[in-house]
DNA sequence: CGTCTGGTTGATACGACTCAAATTTGGTGG
DNA sequence: CCACCAAATTTGAGTCGTATCAACCAGACG
């Protein structure tokens, strides 16, 4: 990637919406839709890593969207295995509509501090309901997440330990960029061997160990909570990566939507 | 179960709206409500085994009601390898609003012989729009398809081989009972080993073997497509087996609903 | 400083894969 | 109704990827 690659301001600001940022992968968005947003995001938490927003057998009282750190979808088993199902970073949404579900059927933990909104039910469908291009990016969004869940099904079900590593990195990096939080190959990286080792299906001695293969492949760097992909071409080559899943082909962000 | 269990009327009329059987899991419909799902499933066709209903790359175009036979959701890498990542049975939507999505990420294919009806973009909004029960009821559907695509992740992710494809047997044989196509532990089970090991990530060879060690533990008997589970409880427990995922804790079908 | 969490290393075990062939089943046409 | 063929299932032998268990090390932190 060249160094004169655009900057977009989400990075710039750090704190800045990283929500409308990534649903503006999807549609423009408005001056007033982007307000909305930044509306539902004004009654905040924080939670310290480690901590459940909400743990299985709860009733879903809130939409949780993330506005800064790492969190994840697990589930586990009688007994004490458990497994990551789905990463949540900055502008994702945990569960829209799931107010419908009597009980939670899984629990979402905070993988690092995290800045998280509460949004109930009546504001959620208000937020729908008055600002349509906000309603149908919801809609797309929460498409894609299904097709996440289908690409991590996949990913468990045939990829090797090394294809398995690569694809999640590569998959978080392109989520990043998203909203902005990755260029040229760098991200924050947050997550312990041991997260990744419940999100792959792999233990963490496993992980440790292929690792260091893609780091001797010069494939990658990871220390410190970074991530530095340094071949990603070849990353995306031997993971077998498609981006499709990820329904990007949309107009996306190139001009602003009036009103 | 006892020998005097009711026989649901879907079952014995065989081709019973295996929809509306569903839908009740979740909320009772009233006689239009049950109309109206006929209606759009007027505009079926029939499609071999072993065909494409969509394939990846494509536009969707409808949305997939499977009347009946066996259908699967499934993504293959550049070098061949396959995984299902869904499976459909009657009663089963392919995706209630893919039309968001410009191209499929992935491919519906046929596993046995299939009815199957196709739903346009405005027929589908009427159906919600018009019928609200039904509208919320396709909601539910929704979030328990997402339910189930993460126990799967989970699946995959973490439990062995036998516990893999006991949970597998158990899921669908519950969800064949919600449109009464299965009782007393028997049920059509039309998928080949094959079919099992693309969706369990094993290889044949180890399914074969895994289904041997099922049966000589007198969990099961699986012969002729016909699965008969002779000890669920005990099945339940060496899987590890939570139906809460299901979310079938709603009021059901124990009334009817008016108008 | 000692403690703790996260990362690293080594030795060994085992579950699942691979490859190859035999057998059974089910469907089809003569 | 039987002969044939393809598809599905079963079996065996050998290998490999990943797990397990147990230490050990480095840096962060109170």
């Amino acid at each position: 990637m060249s160094p004169l690659t655009v900057v977009p301001t989400a990075f710039q600001s750090g704190t800045g919406a990283a929500v409308a940022s990534k649903l503006e992968a999807f549609t423009r968005l408005s001056a007033d839709d982007r307000a909305a947003l930044a509306q539902v995001s004004q009654n905040y938490r924080f939670v310290d890593a480690r901590r459940d927003l909400i743990s299985e057998g709860d009733k879903p009282r809130h939409v949780h969207l993330i506005l800064d750190g790492w969190a994840c979808r697990y589930k586990q088993l009688p007994d004490g295995r458990r497994q990551i199902v789905s990463l949540f970073v900055p502008g994702d949404f945990c569960d829209v509509n799931v107010f419908i579900l009597k009980y939670m059927d899984h629990s979402i933990g905070a993988l690092t501090r995290l800045k998280v909104a509460m949004i109930g039910p009546d504001e959620m469908s208000e937020l729908s309901a008055d600002r349509p291009r906000i309603g149908r990016a919801l809609w797309w969004n929460e498409l894609v997440a299904a097709a996440v869940q289908r690409e991590w099904t996949l990913n468990l079900g045939l990829r090797s330990a090394y294809e398995r590593l690569s694809h999640l990195l590569i998959e978080l990096y392109m989520r990043l960029q998203l909203i902005g939080r990755a260029q040229n190959g760098r991200c924050d990286f947050p997550l312990t061997q041991a997260d990744l080792a419940d999100a792959t299906g792999l233990t963490s001695v496993h992980v440790n160990r292929t690792l260091q293969e893609l780091r001797r492949d010069g494939l990658i760097e990871l220390e410190r909570k970074q991530l530095h992909i340094l071949d990603l071409p070849r990353l995306i080559e031997v993971s077998m990566f498609n981006p499709n899943y990820l329904h990007l082909d949309h107009e996306g962000r190139q001009f602003d939507a009036r009103c």
